[in-house]
DNA sequence: CGGTCTCTTGACGGAGTTCAAAGCTAGTGG
DNA sequence: CCACTAGCTTTGAACTCCGTCAAGAGACCG
């Protein structure tokens, strides 16, 4: 059942079936219903996710009240707070389900012993956070260079069928705009 | 030569004499003259580099023609384009020297060789992109969530005395608005 | 000292926000 | 299986923050 897990790693490490038998151990499976969370602010996070069905976010609640979409999380993505994860410290942000989700759950505490044991899974963290922080660039490429509607088209493009996916307020948010607005101009398309 | 480097590792993880001994002989110094380039636009990226002293910034060239600052890497960080050093394809960005600047040299070539033969290396990058997707997140709330000015104030109280050190365009840019904007704010408070 | 690069200042315009109200949709319980 | 309700989306009008353009004032380097 970790499969999709497995294969995933394999795409850019190779474990032994040793290894793969050895990691299975330290994790478990969890499901969240939808609108359920993983992560509360003001808690401090105690795993990393990793999505194998389902859809997670990442938000915050601003000053005025509102939420506001930091990131989400699909099929095969790894999902959680680092600051809070690596500090151990209150989290400023909620990590929810946006579908039913199922997630293999790395707990933190076992971290640590994992990833020395297998320097090869400590590689693959390596090299998906190095992809992260490319695309941490990008993104923030296309939110100074682009406007709200190039923004929404250039997404769509992007991810064909993931706006069919979530409520658009979290849409909206993630793109930087207000849902009034991404309403205005999917109205100019039609 | 190296010493600030071999510091900064130590902060993070445990390196044996030899294995730092090992990790210098892959290591190279240069300086960069102000306004000279590491990086410029449709280069394919060659290594990961290490600030000494000095101020280098990472900027893309918008359709406008207008410079936008993605991001800043002063003493003690680490700066490249990973998109364009992990899949070896044409950057999209300039790497440029702010002030004179001392880096350390990490090539693409032998860093592979080098992570595999120093584990605890390995460690130490996975957990410095660890902390760069955390601040990457917390970038994202500050320009979400914060107007112009109050990016300008909360960027000033966080990094006192680094915006004297770089011409007011590139942190305008930065920070998400334009020169004539921040000039304004600046007028204000006085 | 002269030229280029950077910063300032002001008038105007526009992209996107805010607020409010009405329309729609989907989940829930009877 | 239908009706009800809560939450989501749409629409419009007024407003605001910030961008654009242009012209001038400093400041730094050769």
């Amino acid at each position: 059942m970790y499969a999709p897990l497995l294969a995933h790693i394999a795409r850019y490490v190779t474990l032994t079936t040793a290894d793969a038998d050895l990691l299975q151990t330290y994790l478990r499976q969890q499901t969240i219903a939808r609108k359920d969370y993983l992560l509360t602010e003001g808690q401090v996070c105690t795993a990393n996710y990793f999505v194998l069905r389902g859809c997670l976010r990442t938000y915050l609640v601003n000053e005025k009240g509102s939420e506001q979409t930091i990131q989400f999380g699909i099929e095969n993505w790894w999902l959680t707070d680092y600051a809070s994860l690596d500090l151990q410290t209150p989290s400023q942000f909620f990590i929810q389900a946006v579908e039913t989700t199922e997630v293999v759950v790395f707990d933190k505490r076992v971290q640590e012993e994992v990833l020395s044991q297998l320097p090869q899974l400590e590689r693959y963290f390596r090299i998906l956070l190095q992809k992260s922080a490319a695309a941490a660039l990008f993104r923030i490429k296309f939110l100074f260079s682009l406007s709200g509607e190039a923004r929404y088209r250039h997404f769509n493009s992007a991810f064909p069928g993931f706006v069919q996916r979530v409520p658009q307020y979290m849409l909206a948010s993630y793109l930087g705009f207000t849902p009034e607005f991404l309403s205005k101009i999917r109205a100019k398309v039609d």
